[in-house]
DNA sequence: TGGGATATCATGGGAATTCATGGGCGTCAA
DNA sequence: TTGACGCCCATGAATTCCCATGATATCCCA
């Protein structure tokens, strides 16, 4: 399973292209096929990302029946039709293709941040800003590995 | 698993490399894996730190529908962004990132401290003083192993 | 049990590799 | 032709590897 964690700010060159973090490399890699798909975040100016293998899960899923409401059903296949599938080249960058780039507002610096099985592209300002946004709505509540692992208090 | 205990003080070379202790390499080699990941822990001078099947862990639950509150997994989603990947070159060391230095105050020593399936890296002063509060708050019991094992006390 | 031989560990510094990035060239299609 | 796209090479910086050293700690055997 493809782990996506950290944050790696890369340049936008000339011709659009973007170097995927190494990091996220060797992540794509480990479930075996190195693409990856990107796919523009409703309602916010970032990018999702996500590898092959989580699509196929999400699909996976979409045709099972009894797996999932009609309704989140129906927002998985409307999603899908958004996905845009990357092909690195041999130094691992890829196009950033321009719709995305103008959803995420990202100009010469695309921000890179991982979340699990997902990661997200985001223009540096704005991510800060949502990032800060988020910890604020969180509540303060101080953020620790060991915290974040206890049980007890992570039932909904 | 992986089960981190003990302090270890270490010295920061001219390069910002330290030694992992012997001890946690043993550790982080149990669970095949022998990459170690790093974040700073919020709202204290240290940063925590755990093996790559702990975060492995946390990521399966956030992505398990029903696992844990939206709250929760939005925390841990945020705290992956914050994580940094470690990678032992041949002697056991790993270089510092020097933000993550920052945050802890670490100078020439880093004091690496067990906690079970996550350890701690601090400044030896901080630590110290950091540990002298905590024992004091828990409010002068006294702790033996035997004590420690006994049932009946450690309900909520 | 003493004590030397042998590993392991922590640490230091130079060499080689990887990474991110920039630019040129050929190819295929409209 | 004219782009768009993919491939190849080049470069500087940062990272990782490799070898070396002293200090402990461990082993082994008489």
């Amino acid at each position: 399973m493809a782990v996506f964690f950290g944050t790696h700010a890369m340049k936008v060159d000339g011709k659009g292209r973007v170097s995927m973090p190494a990091a996220f490399r060797d992540a794509l890699h480990a479930s075996g096929d190195p693409s990856a798909v990107l796919m523009p975040a409703d309602g916010a100016p970032v990018i999702e990302g996500c590898d092959h293998a989580f699509v196929e899960d999400l699909v996976k899923r979409a045709y099972t029946p009894g797996a999932m409401s009609e309704a989140r059903r129906e927002q998985v296949l409307l999603v899908l039709g958004e996905m845009v599938k990357l092909s690195l080249d041999p130094e691992g960058r890829f196009v950033f293709p321009s719709a995305l780039r103008g959803h995420a507002g990202v100009e010469d610096t695309a921000v890179f941040v991982g979340r699990g099985r997902i990661f997200e592209i985001w223009h540096p300002a704005k991510h800060e800003a949502a990032r800060t946004e988020t910890k604020s709505k969180l509540g303060g509540e101080r953020l620790s590995l060991a915290r974040l692992f206890t049980v007890g208090e992570d039932k909904p």
